[in-house]
DNA sequence: GATAAAAGTGAGTACTCACTCACTATATTC
DNA sequence: GAATATAGTGAGTGAGTACTCACTTTTATC
């Protein structure tokens, strides 16, 4: 259209259109506007429930432009999930952890900050978040993907971290897998419950996640008294 | 290993079958057929990625025979859902309570029964719950279905029991929503890690109920000691 | 400012979707 | 055993699907 006006409406984007770039570059104008307009589709009503031509209308963009920068509708989801996945969660995770480590000599105070900063990172990128928690029972591609990349380096993380601040306790690989699976469990709780609750409800992250916090450290990470 | 012997004596008539028949009365042959068939692929591929061809062919059934029984897709879905919600979780946690209520004097000990209750009703009817779980954030209907049936009755029926059983016991309510959410949440991440998990897995439901129970007890429902 | 590459699109395509209908087969009732 | 209702189906239907292609417009490069 010619004449149109170029000057949007702060082109300040979403911390998800940020990472896709971080991973492909600067994009084009209407690739960001599908980008926004896939995520908040898939979210919504799910992968399976959302049309190409729902997403395009949305983005106000021609359904043959998806096409043009993906080669398929699963194409596209990859694309969006894969470098929020890839470039923040992990390297975040890892950097912040060595970054503050020194500072943090307890392991209750550790589990705490972790599960508060991922439960804001979720917050973040919340969309995407959705849209990997209900596309993960349902695609087994993307499980894969998720376990692959998070599972096995959490794994480590975990068992280091307990053997450097925490060398008496003895955890079972068991409790170890099962403790995770509680932290996470609790988290997508907490993450689900705002998400999907409703919107004018007052609501706490930080005392949800003290909480949860504290029931983990109370079950898995405090030595049996002596009395 | 004691317990460990394979059952296969439920193959023709799964519980999801039966409660549907209890709510619609004995249904015909190809009817079965397509309940069955249903509910296999809503849980393996979610709702809107399962075509009602998908649902004919596994049934062994003409596509038309679907719509002879049922108006739409998406009532095929209510008609599997409802019925379970509505005889066999409420009425039987209402019944089973008020049954062993009088033995039960410990609190402790009857969060431990209810979750594990609840936990064996959901692999009872294990495909069904992955399809509610799986749907839940994706279908308003769903969820304002869910949250009518079983949301406020079952806060009045912990209300009620915490108030005889530990009249002691000061939650407010804020306390008793994340109490209920955690249990919830506890419960779907262990229901979920046998169902989304790697198959031959040894894994031990009583172990995993009994450590999300005493999470719960140690949290909720122990009066602070004096040192 | 010419040229090439990349971005963007209208108009399709072949196919699948949920759903319908006229019809036959099978029970149920008298 | 005739009448009637219910169960079941093959052959469609229009709408919607993911995706393609020839073509134009914009952008980057020299």
């Amino acid at each position: 259209m010619a004449g149109m006006v170029t000057d949007n409406t702060t082109d300040y984007t979403t911390p998800i259109l940020l990472a896709v770039e971080a991973a492909e570059g600067r994009l084009p104008a209407k690739k960001r506007l599908l980008v926004s307009a896939a995520v908040e589709c898939f979210a919504e009503h799910g992968f399976a429930a959302t049309s190409t031509r729902m997403i395009a209308s949305r983005a106000g963009v021609a359904e043959a432009t998806i096409f043009r920068h993906y080669q398929t509708k699963k194409d596209l989801l990859v694309r969006l999930v894969e470098p929020v996945l890839d470039q923040l969660i992990l390297p975040g995770m890892d950097a912040q952890l060595t970054e503050i480590h020194p500072q943090k000599i307890d392991l209750a105070e550790l589990v705490r900050w972790v599960m508060a900063n991922r439960l804001a990172y979720a917050r973040e990128f919340a969309p995407l978040v959705r849209i990997v928690i209900q596309e993960l029972p349902v695609n087994t591609e993307l499980r894969a993907m998720v376990v692959g990349k998070l599972g096995t380096k959490i794994k480590t993380i975990i068992a280091s971290e307990i053997r450097r601040l925490a060398p008496d306790l003895r955890l079972t690989p068991t409790e170890i897998d099962r403790m995770l699976r509680t932290v996470v469990s609790l988290l997508v709780g907490i993450f689900l419950a705002k998400e999907l609750g409703p919107p004018d409800q007052s609501w706490d992250d930080e005392a949800e996640v003290d909480a949860a916090a504290e029931m983990i450290i109370r079950t898995y990470l405090t030595p049996p008294k002596d009395p």
